[in-house]
DNA sequence: ATGAACCTTACCCACATGGTAAGGTCAAGC
DNA sequence: GCTTGACCTTACCATGTGGGTAAGGTTCAT
């Protein structure tokens, strides 16, 4: 299989798998005798591994160590289940700053009156806030 | 003044405010002989509100679109109203975005026994998850 | 044999920020 | 006057996850 069908079926692009595999996520593949890459079923099974994870946001490195882990038949799922709270703390912590960004900007937007004056709530409030945020 | 206390009295780094002007978001400053940026209270309240504006999160290509619009006294506030409401959707979108994710991952982390063997719910999911996610 | 569709590597770009290197300047203290 | 340390300058590299493009080789069907 080339990295074309590769690419289709795992949802991933022919791109990212060259930089999966260049970044040391992948193992290096068979080559045809033109150098074109082959793909075994398995390897398919990876690359989806691989897109699932990046769907729930974990790093290529933190998917490096899971992928290891993966294949590794001594795993202990404690250190599975530690990268994945450590990632849920990083997510949690980046929807505490984003919910803190849409508070202010809803609260902003609603004293904008937006009748095509000067006077704007929006730019008073970015030149000096009520309460500054460090 | 000099940029350290620029950045001191800003809050920004003086790194940044040099990247600030070289893309064009600052207009250059005066310089002393010996080249060194010189800047002038004004210019600490327009660094402020670079700064105020990076924490809710603008682009770099708004902030400059936003304060070209606050030193313009003939602005219209609609402008700067749909501006600020693009960025909230923006947002909004990656909160839910993150929702997804947390949701998922709590999912992940709660059916993982963490009792130190190789099962592990986590890698199970990542593997082939109940639910595709595309 | 030719053309389309695929593959290869090797670059540049985004985005905001940090780091580092190599050098110039200024002020204080001796 | 000289040293020292803190500051300033520019210029480059790195981050992380991709997208884009260029220049070229391969494969297959017509």
């Amino acid at each position: 299989m080339n990295i074309g069908q590769a690419a289709a079926a795992s949802g991933l692009s022919a791109k990212m798998i060259r930089h999966y595999e260049h970044n040391g996520l992948l193992q290096p593949t068979q080559r045809s005798e033109a150098g074109y890459r082959q793909y075994q079923p398995k390897d398919i099974e990876i690359l989806q591994f691989i897109r699932r994870a990046r769907v729930l946001g974990f790093s290529l490195a933190d998917i490096a160590g899971l992928l290891a882990l993966w294949q590794n038949p001594q795993r202990s799922n404690t250190v599975v289940k530690q990268v994945a709270q450590q990632h849920l703390a990083e997510v949690e912590q980046k929807l505490k700053e984003l919910q803190a960004m849409k508070q202010t900007l809803q609260l902003m937007i609603a004293q904008c009156a937006a009748d095509g004056g000067a006077h704007c709530a929006i730019l008073q409030h970015l030149a000096k806030p009520a309460a500054e945020v460090k």
